[in-house]
RNA sequence: CGGGGCGUGGCGCAGCCUGGUAGCGCACUUGCAUGGGGUGCAAGGGGUCCCGAGUUCGAAUCCCGGCGCCCCGACCA
């Protein structure tokens, strides 16, 4: 260590808040050269290297074959499929010197699929699945939390070429098993859950998220059984089909200054009318009514309602997945002007839906079923109705999943309370169908030597990302705590004395270890006190930490086990054969 | 893009309100001491105080304009 490039920091960098960043750039592992940008220091770049090896073996003993494309890549493939507009400013674009337009590639679809192109066309080459592990760029509109959200970052990607629908979820099979090795390998804890396909478009797809305080993404895990689900991706249980005869008929009471749920919910309990057969009101027997506007691709926009039970709000990522790849946004006074008819803060179902006069589409949650009723707008200002139900009242044109969802909602698989937590999204598998291959006309010939598109799956993994997961995942208010597959070195032997004896004992001891086959990381430093080299040794977070000190006069050294602090003392003839089954 | 914060040696910060030639800790260099938990003493090297324009005899400090960075949110395979 006396010559290794490394220089740890006392203090926590100021710009740097998760414990994957704060402890990356205090243990010397990565600097940052730009927001988003980062270099590797010979420690970090060593952990990197070890998860990319974990990777492409990985990849490579499920059979599939490595290739290396550019980063950077010229603009027409991505015209060809939209994604150059699509992308927006998320894009790195730059130009050539005849001004001719580039882009540093935010993932490779394009390139993958008009690769096979180009080789092959026959249906007996197929399935194929290639993979590269490759620098990808993304101006992200806000870089954070260090290395686990960059615009520049590593990132394994492989796609699956398939003829079938069968063989497109095979070839998926496969990839999922592959992940699940490559993640158990890394030592990272993950949860296998489902997903929306989002921007890509396809349809099946699964998230491997690792579960982290700091995470991006929220998502539910059955508490009996095995679901995991994105929250973006959970669907909702709903409850029986009432009998809309059996109801009373529709009421509208006068409810002044009742335009949130809050003060709608307190009136009613207070109202004669309302509470009068001793009724108490809850925010769940109110149907809310969000409005929002939807953006298509083609530059129009509609509005859309969301009813939703008034318990709930309306999560705009949920709904945003849900009305992909309509974008959402909010719907202005101007927009109000033009609907008449929606009347702000008391909006209710009896003039909407599309078979309605007004003409607006309305989605319900799927709690709203048909016969189920509803205290709700009357759209007349400080008026709500109230047995205002579903299926006769009022038509919803459908569902939608757009609801929050919450901590012990029941599972939509067996009914069992659900629980929610944050994950780190590491990898991400999907069955993106023919989308690409159409875009840019991969087809083959099949059987009957008939052209048939390509039907394709796209699989990732955040290779730099998945070193600042573990990084979250292990570490203590010493340092980090790396798993032995991916550390940094095997045993980091820490030499604390002035005496010359001592060194040469540590020094014979490191080679002895690398000649066994472990890699070690020596603290040869003969200017640093021992608290120095021992807080250090903590914060690299080797995972065996081997003190060789005061010890030695009897015959002895120390071996640590960084992430339990157990110690034991060892003589020095039994060092080597006992580290090694400590590493093993 | 909305909200908040911050730009002063490599890192972490004080100084700014109340203008007077830049300071502390860490790191670095040298020496002596120390040697099992960020050790002690002493001596050093290193700064366009984000940039530009202004006020002033004099600006890190006051005024105006700009830029950059970080955090929360929006956004994001």
């Amino acid at each position: 260590m006396s010559t290794l490039f490394l220089r740890t920091l006392r203090d926590d960098p100021a710009d740097a808040e998760v414990p994957s960043h704060r402890l990356l750039v205090r243990a010397g592992y990565v600097r940052r050269v730009a927001p988003g940008v980062f270099t590797w220091l010979p420690l970090g770049y060593i952990v990197l290297r070890n998860v990319e090896e974990i990777v492409r073996k990985q990849m490579v003993n499920a059979g599939f074959q490595e290739v290396h494309f550019p980063a950077l890549l010229p603009r027409e493939p991505y015209e060809a499929t939209g994604r150059w507009d699509e992308y927006g400013p998320t894009l790195f674009r730059l130009q050539d010197r005849k001004e001719a337009d580039f882009l540093l590639g935010p993932t490779h679809e394009e390139m993958f699929t008009l690769l096979v192109k180009s080789e092959y066309s026959s249906y007996k080459d197929l399935p194929v699945s290639l993979f590269q592990i490759q620098t990808k760029y993304r101006d992200e509109a806000r870089p954070r939390a260090g290395i686990l959200r960059g615009r520049e970052f590593v990132m394994k990607d492989s796609y699956s070429f398939d003829y079938t629908d069968g063989g497109l979820v095979e070839s998926y099979g496969k990839h999922r098993d592959a992940y699940i090795k490559t993640f158990n390998e890394l030592g990272l804890s993950y949860v296998i859950c489902s997903a929306t396909s989002g921007a890509m478009g396809g349809s099946a797809s699964e998230e491997f998220l690792a579960p982290c305080e700091n995470g991006e993404d929220t998502f539910v895990r059955c508490t009996a059984c095995d679901y995991a689900a994105n929250v973006e991706a959970v669907t909702t249980t709903p409850g029986p089909v009432a009998d809309a005869d059996a109801q009373q008929a529709a009421v509208v009471v006068s409810t002044p200054d009742c335009s949130t749920i809050d003060d709608l919910v307190k009136f009613a309990n207070s109202d004669a009318t309302l509470s009068s057969d001793g009724r108490v009101w809850k925010a769940e027997d109110t149907l809310k009514n969000v409005v929002v506007m939807l953006e298509f691709a083609d530059g129009t926009s509609a509005p859309l309602i969301i009813g939703v039970p008034g318990d709930r709000a309306v999560d705009e990522k949920r709904l945003e997945a849900a009305v992909a790849p309509a974008a959402v946004r909010a719907f202005e006074p101007a927009d109000f002007k033009e609907h008449p008819e929606l009347v702000p803060g008391y909006i209710g179902p009896q003039v909407l839906g599309e078979k309605s006069p007004s003409g607006i589409r309305y989605l319900v949650d799927p709690r709203v079923v048909p016969g189920s009723a509803w205290l709700t707008g009357a759209n007349v200002s400080d008026q709500h109705a109230f047995n205002v139900v579903a299926g006769r009242d009022f038509e919803p044109d459908g569902t939608i999943e757009a609801a929050e969802v919450r901590e012990g909602d029941p599972c939509p698989n067996c009914g069992a309370p659900l629980t929610l937590a944050r994950g780190i999204e590491i990898g991400h598998i999907f069955q993106l169908g023919r989308k690409y291959a159409e875009a840019l006309d991969l087809k083959v010939l099949d059987e009957n030597g008939k052209r048939v598109v390509v039907t394709m799956g796209s699989y990732g993994i955040g290779v730099s990302r998945a070193v600042a997961a573990v990084a979250e995942q292990s570490h203590d208010d010493k340092g980090l705590i790396w798993p032995r597959a991916i550390s940094p070195a095997d045993v980091h032997i820490v030499a604390t004395s002035k005496d010359d004896a001592v060194y040469a004992a540590a020094g014979s001891l490191a080679e002895d270890l690398e000649t066994a086959g472990l890699r070690v990381l020596y603290d040869d430093r003969r200017a640093a006190s021992p608290g120095v080299k021992f807080k250090d040794a903590e914060l690299i977070g080797v995972p065996t930490i081997v003190v060789v000190g005061r010890g030695l006069v009897d015959g002895v050294i120390e071996i640590k086990d960084r992430a339990t602090d157990e110690r034991r003392e060892v003589p020095v003839g039994e060092a080597v054969s006992v580290i090694l089954e400590v590493c093993s």
